[in-house]
DNA sequence: ATAGGGTTAG
């Protein structure tokens, strides 16, 4: 820590600042450097106070260091104006930098030069402020500095990431010597206005290539969907970095080819936190959580200290899986680790993973102090309620999304007919589907139709359902079929389960699971011929009926909550009566909605009160994992 | 004499 002890031993001269400033590494050097510059009166000293600043730059938080320092400078020159510009354009409000720029402009001997701007026009590209960056493109006009390859540049990006291509194109045709960067910002500006086409021609036109261009052109290919055209380009650069690395495995990720991502991965001779977080997204968001907290434990044994975007990742997947335990660690890893817990991403990513991990307490705890809530964050308590049970709230809280003011979209409403169809909230659920078709006209796909004929069927009025099915604007698919099949299942309505059945078989001949409900319900209803002839129809297609596909946490669950019970029964063990007796309960709803604690569920179940049947595991599973911490799942094996 | 700037990735 102490800087100064170390590098005094020679004569104090600017050199030794110099020095002094050359091995700061932090702030708190800063500091040290800066008592022995007023010491030594170098306060005046223009090259010395802008190496200072320059510091100030990489190390302070905002600019207010920066700023007092600079005041104290009589006349600083352009140099120090333009290292203070840079600061604030990094750290500080679009407003704050234009005063500083009229301060700059006004001060006597000091006239901006190309190497004011490029800076400020970046922090405008960055939030997109078009009309601030056309004020400072009049600016460079009026000082001639509108054909600097820099400025250039810079403000290409600007207006690429605005969407108007046109001033960029005129910028870029008005700078008479164009270098790599010049043709990059234009490639990718095209890339922005949705033009593959015109990108790729310049890119085959470009006199030079180097890394960058050919990387934005490679990442122009997996915007566009065209996978093999990032690869060939890929394959074809003779030199790639990192970049190109990351680019091509996110790109691979985004298309859902893990395979090919994991390839890329593991070959890519010089890997960083981006790279370890394309990949860790990848399986988050494919569906393959298990995967990406492999990947988070392989970089944590590696050394490779994780970031916030990889965090989200982590707990995007600990949603998946629903393990309370991992959630909990997670949170506390990030406290230990001096995670920002406010920032907006990991914000909504703990309630998220809370609400699906059964921490709801925790859940709502988060939410409500977040500083802004959002639809994102808003879905995330909504789903979770309706995971647990809690119907009716899941539904305050869907009005109280609306009364604040937020816009539902096509999710939110899948989510809240979910809820409603769970809670058997009838009422509730048209109430919201006939509020979403009228005043926030939602577009609706057959997913939300799908809800509907659930939320009609499950509680009873499946005549009303298979109206609405029939009468659906759009194609019905599987699922709402699927959906009101269920119903007549739950409400042993043979004739309309027939119905619908035998369109079932047509439209996906290969789900099983069809044949299972109507030959339960056949069952139900005494009719062993017809189960009998049921069969022979599956045997003649060659289907056959896979018993319980859950997934083997579900079971360990279960059995582990067996255990820990020490109750000698376990379930998966336990035969059912073959006889049907009447549906009593029904074990998913049961659960979802969370009539009985855990223990008189699991008698219900050993009483054979509760009929399991293959599906319903899982959920069972997941909801044991969630409300009992202690029921640890990975003491386990999978169950084959 | 010196010093300050732009493009590509989650």
């Amino acid at each position: 820590m102490s800087l100064i002890r170390k590098c005094t031993s020679t004569k104090p001269s600017s050199i030794t600042v110099l020095n002094l400033l050359r091995e700061s590494r932090c702030i708190k050097h800063l500091e040290q450097v800066h008592t022995h510059i007023i010491q030594k009166g170098y306060e005046q000293d223009h090259f010395i106070i802008n190496q200072f600043i320059s510091l100030c730059n990489v190390f302070s938080p905002d600019v207010s260091y920066a700023t007092s320092v600079f005041e104290h400078v009589i006349q600083p020159n352009v140099y120090v104006w333009n290292t203070l510009i840079k600061g604030y354009s990094k750290k500080s409000s679009l407003v704050d930098c234009f005063v500083v720029l009229k301060q700059m402009r006004t001060s006597v001997n000091v006239i901006p030069d190309e190497f004011t701007f490029p800076s400020l026009v970046k922090s405008c590209s960055n939030v997109l402020a078009l009309k601030e960056g056309e004020i400072i493109h009049g600016l460079l006009v009026r000082y001639g500095l509108d054909s600097d390859v820099f400025v250039g540049s810079s403000l290409i990006d600007l207006y690429g990431k605005c969407k108007e291509i046109e001033y960029a194109r005129r910028v870029f045709d008005e700078i008479s010597l164009k270098n790599e960067v010049i043709w990059t910002a234009m490639i990718v500006g095209y890339v922005y206005a949705g033009d593959l086409l015109e990108a790729r021609k310049l890119f085959d036109e470009m006199p030079q290539r180097n890394v960058a261009s050919g990387n934005a052109m490679i990442r122009a290919f997996v915007k566009f969907g065209d996978l093999s055209g990032a690869k060939k380009l890929f394959d074809s650069m003779p030199d790639k970095d990192v970049v190109s690395f990351t680019t091509m495995i996110d790109g691979y990720a985004k298309a859902g080819d893990m395979a090919s991502a994991r390839f890329l991965f593991d070959r890519s001779s010089n890997r960083d936190i981006i790279s370890w977080s394309a990949l860790m997204s990848g399986y988050a968001q494919n569906g393959q959580p298990n995967e990406a907290v492999k990947i988070f434990h392989e970089m944590l044994s590696m050394n490779v200290r994780p970031d916030e975007f990889i965090m989200v990742s982590l707990m995007c997947a600990c949603s998946q899986l629903g393990r309370l335990d991992l959630a909990n660690w997670v949170e506390h890893y990030m406290s230990q680790n001096s995670f920002d817990l406010n920032q907006v991403h990991i914000a909504a990513a703990l309630v998220d993973m809370n609400a699906k991990c059964g921490n709801m307490e925790r859940a709502k705890m988060l939410f409500e102090g977040m500083p802004k809530r959002d639809l994102v964050s808003y879905c995330s308590m909504i789903q979770g309620l309706s995971i647990h049970g809690c119907g009716s709230q899941a539904v305050d809280f869907f009005d109280r999304m609306l009364n604040e003011g937020l816009v539902p979209d096509d999710v939110s409403l899948k989510i809240i007919l979910t809820a409603c169809s769970r809670a058997e909230l009838v009422k509730e659920g048209f109430r919201i589907f006939n509020l979403m078709t009228t005043k926030y006209s939602v577009k609706l796909s057959p997913d939300h139709y799908a809800c509907v004929v659930d939320l009609l069927g499950r509680s009873g009025k499946l005549q009303d359902a298979y109206e609405l099915i029939k009468s659906m604007p759009v194609e019905p698919h599987a699922g709402a079929w699927g959906a009101l099949l269920g119903a007549c299942k739950l409400h042993c309505d043979i004739e309309v389960g027939e119905e619908i059945s035998n369109r079932l078989f047509e439209l996906e001949p290969q789900n099983t699971g069809n044949y299972v409900l109507l030959s339960d319900i056949y069952a139900a209803a005494n009719r062993w011929l017809d189960v009998a002839l049921l069969r022979q129809k599956m045997s003649e297609k060659g289907l056959r009926k896979i018993p319980g596909c859950s997934s083997w946490y579900a079971f360990a669950a279960l059995i582990s909550f067996a255990i820990f019970n020490q109750s000698e029964h376990c379930i998966s063990k336990k035969p059912r009566p073959r006889h049907p007796q009447p549906v009593k309960l029904n074990a998913n709803r049961l659960v979802t909605g969370t009539l009985c604690g855990f223990d008189q569920f699991m008698n219900l179940v050993i009483d054979n009160t509760v009929e399991v049947n293959g599906n319903d595991k899982n959920e069972i599973g997941m909801v044991l994992i969630r409300g009992n911490s202690m029921v640890t799942i990975e003491a386990l094996e999978p169950v084959a």
